[in-house]
DNA sequence: TGGATATTAGAGTATATACTCTAGCTTTGA
DNA sequence: TCAAAGCTAGAGTATATACTCTAATATCCA
C-alpha cells in the first residue's frame, strides 16, 4: 500500500480509538514507523489528513443513501439505510466528536460539511417521502417532515456522543459497534406515531431487537444512578 | 468581586466564545490582567476551573427542572420548562461542545455528569408524565416515554452544535440566544404526535413562534444548499 | 546505464501551553 | 502594632506540537 493511503488509515483509526485531539502528527508517523518528515511529505498539516478522511466518509454516505427514484420504499429499505448509516457512522466515529473544532479550524471542511448535511438532510426527508409512498408512513406535510428529518439527524449524529457520556468509565474499548446500534431504536422510536397501522407491530418487534442491553458490568454505575439512567 | 469568581465568570466567558480548546489559562489571567500565578493560587489547574463552571451549570439546570408533585402539569409548564433550559444552555453553551474531551481528562466531571444526565432524563420523564396527569399528552408505556425523553435530551444537547455547524461562515457573534431557542421548535416536533387533541391547535401555535427564519445574510450558502437544509 | 524524480530519515525549530517558584505586597485580627 | 495569613506579580520551566530542512536513498525511464 501507498505511504498516503497508509497515513489515512493509521489516522482514521487513531482518532477513531483516541480522538483527533489527543492524536498529534508525531503520533501518526511513529505509528506507521515512519519519519515525520515523511508524513509531512505527503500532507501538507493535519487538517488535510482530517480533510482527506472526510472527503472518503462523505462518499460513503452518499453511496448509502442513494434513494431508488422508481418505486416506492418499503419497510426493509428503511431498516437498510438505518443499518448501513451506523455502519458509516462506526467507521468514522472520530468526526462527529470534535466536529466544532474541526469545522472552526478549516474552511474548506466547514463550506463542504455544510453541503453534506444539506444533502444527508434532503436524504431523510426523501425516504419520509418515498417511505409515505410506500403505505409505511402517513404522510405528512412538508414542513413537518423535514423538522423530523432534522430530529433524526441530530439523533442519529449525536447518539454515540451520548453512549460515551453516559457510560462511566471512560473504556472506549466497551463501545462497540452493536452498542451503536443501539441508536436504531431511538430513530424508531421517532418514527412510531407516524407509522401506518398495519405496520405498527413489524417495527415494534424490529425495534425491540436493538433495545439498549444493560452494560454487564456491576461496578461503575450507582444503583441510583442506574435507576435513573434507565436501560442505559 | 473576588478575584476567585473573576476567574469563573472570565472563563465562563471566554470559553463561551471561542471554546474550551481556545482558551489557555495564560488567556484568562491576560483578560483579567492577572498574573499566571494569581490564576494558579486559586485553581489547581484548568480542569478545575471547568469542574467549578459545571458546578454552577447543573446547580441552575436542577433548580430549573424542578417538578411540583402536588399537581399535574400545564402547557405553560411545559413551554416554561423549555424556556428555562434552553436559557441555561446558552449560558453554558461552550459546555456541551468539547464534552467528550473534558470527561476523558477528568474522571471526577465525568461521574457527575453522568449523573446529570440521569437526573435530566429523569426530570423530562417526569416532565411526560406530569403532562399526561394534565391531559395535555397521552398516556403512554414507560418504556416509550423513556425512550421518548432521550430524544428529547438528544435533540436539547446537540441542537447548538448542529446550528453552529449548518451555518456557513464560523460568524459565532450570528448565533444568538434567540436561534438557540428555535430547538425547541423541534422538540415541540417531537411531541406533537402525543398531544391530546384539545391541545393541538395551542402548540402548533406556539411551534410557529419558534419556527427557525432563513438567515438574513445572502451569502454564504449557496441556493442549492439553502434549499436543501430548509429553513436553516 | 545514469540522470532525473520521488520518497524517506531524522535532527531540529519556533511556538504554545500548563504550570511552578520566589519574593513582595496587602489584609486581618489579637 | 505587628506578625501571620492571604493574595499577587512576573519571570521562568518542562513538555508538547505542528511543521521544516537537508541529505540520503530508492525508483523510474530514456
Amino acid at each position: 500500500m501507498k505511504t498516503r493511503d497508509k497515513i489515512i488509515l493509521a489516522s482514521l483509526d487513531l482518532f477513531n480509538e483516541r480522538g483527533e485531539r489527543n492524536v498529534t502528527t508525531n503520533h501518526i508517523a511513529a505509528h506507521l514507523a515512519i519519519s515525520p518528515g515523511n508524513l509531512y511529505y505527503h500532507f501538507r498539516n493535519k487538517s488535510d489528513i482530517i480533510y482527506e478522511i472526510f472527503l472518503e466518509y462523505e462518499k460513503l454516505v452518499d453511496y448509502y443513501l442513494q434513494i431508488p427514484d422508481d418505486r416506492p420504499l418499503t419497510l426493509d429499505d428503511m431498516m437498510f439505510y438505518l443499518e448501513s448509516v451506523f455502519d458509516g457512522l462506526w467507521s468514522y466515529r472520530f468526526f462527529h466528536r470534535d466536529l466544532e473544532f474541526l469545522l472552526d479550524s478549516d474552511e474548506r471542511l466547514r463550506e463542504d460539511y455544510r453541503g453534506f448535511t444539506g444533502r444527508c438532510l434532503e436524504s431523510i426527508d426523501c425516504i419520509f417521502h418515498g417511505l409515505a409512498e410506500g403505505g409505511v408512513i402517513e404522510n405528512q406535510p412538508e414542513e413537518l417532515r423535514s423538522a423530523m428529518s432534522l430530529n433524526v439527524w441530530l439523533v442519529v449524529t449525536n447518539w454515540m456522543a451520548f453512549l460515551k457520556t453516559a457510560h462511566g468509565n471512560g473504556l472506549s474499548d466497551e463501545l462497540s459497534i452493536h452498542m451503536l446500534k443501539q441508536g436504531i431504536y431511538q430513530v424508531l422510536t421517532l418514527e412510531l406515531p407516524y407509522l401506518m397501522p398495519e405496520y405498527r407491530e413489524a417495527v415494534m418487534t424490529l425495534r425491540e431487537k436493538y433495545r439498549p442491553q444493560l452494560p454487564e458490568n456491576g461496578e461503575g454505575m450507582r444503583s441510583a444512578s442506574r435507576k435513573k439512567l434507565g436501560n442505559f
